[in-house]
DNA sequence: TTTTAAATCGTAATCATTCTTATTTACAAA
DNA sequence: TTTGTAAATAAGAATGATTACGATTTAAAA
């Protein structure tokens, strides 16, 4: 997602644009990679000294709730990133730099056969490791 | 992994058996469910009332570092259950009462094989929902 | 039994996250 | 363009999970 469609998106559900919520988009659109809301709060403060935590925070839960962003628990804090793509895929995240490789490899149609009389809700299927880049330096 | 062979793993590494450790393992030994620490901990207090958080956390740790237990992050919240089986696998975990069913598939080979330069150190694939009993209640 | 390093207790610190209230702001309507 | 109003933000405190620390107790080896 790009960050026009991230604020038709916002718009389309009544929630105000800020410029906050701009520079927000702004952060993400750069980089293929997962951050933390303290790496965000950081980026922002440079911006708008003073900002609150909490707007970082109600934002970036805003954005994920909203599909705008995606978000996944690494070693106990949760990361965020845009949004990407439209067909369902999963992530290898390097360990190093943090940026993260599409997988277009989905376990779920076997595994929905394998498991029958279970309703299923959810997944999470996500490849950790060193990327090209990391392991030669 | 039953109490034996926790209690076999936890002595081979130095490590001193003591009535609330052991208590620990009978815990986990019952079921096939993830439990957080504080359930541990309601369950450590009926037999050793004012027992410190600190014994119960420094434990589970001890026990998912040593293999004896494994655990996963739900809800924000770290879950642990003993660990079951020698051959790898993944789980259906029910949302509802938290039991956990093996998976025994396992989408890594062929992942490899696509990721080709990246060095894979590690994976999470999980799968959430309903399990039967819980759909029909 | 004695010794001693490990384990535990009691409590406080830390860290991520969420909540609360007053103030400010976006934006729709006049 | 100005105004009204609901939404967004600031500031800071509350919460909940987890970890840390000095003092005390205990497992288990000698």
């Amino acid at each position: 997602m790009n960050v026009k469609e991230a604020i038709q998106t916002l718009q389309k559900h009544g929630f105000k644009m800020t410029n906050r919520r701009e520079h927000i988009l702004h952060f993400f659109a750069k980089e293929d990679k997962y951050f933390t809301a303290k790496e965000l709060y950081t980026y922002m403060e440079a911006t708008f000294p003073g900002i609150s935590f909490d707007t970082v925070y109600r934002n970036l839960h805003l954005y994920d709730d909203l599909g705008v962003l995606e978000s996944t628990e690494l070693k106990g804090e949760k990361h965020f990133r845009m949004n990407c793509g439209t067909t369902h895929h999963h992530h290898f995240i390097c360990n190093d730099c943090g940026k993260a490789k599409k997988i277009h490899l989905c376990p779920m149609d076997e595994v929905e056969r394998i498991l029958g009389a279970y309703k299923i809700d959810g997944h999470k299927f996500e490849v950790y490791g060193l990327c090209p880049t990391c392991q030669s330096a």
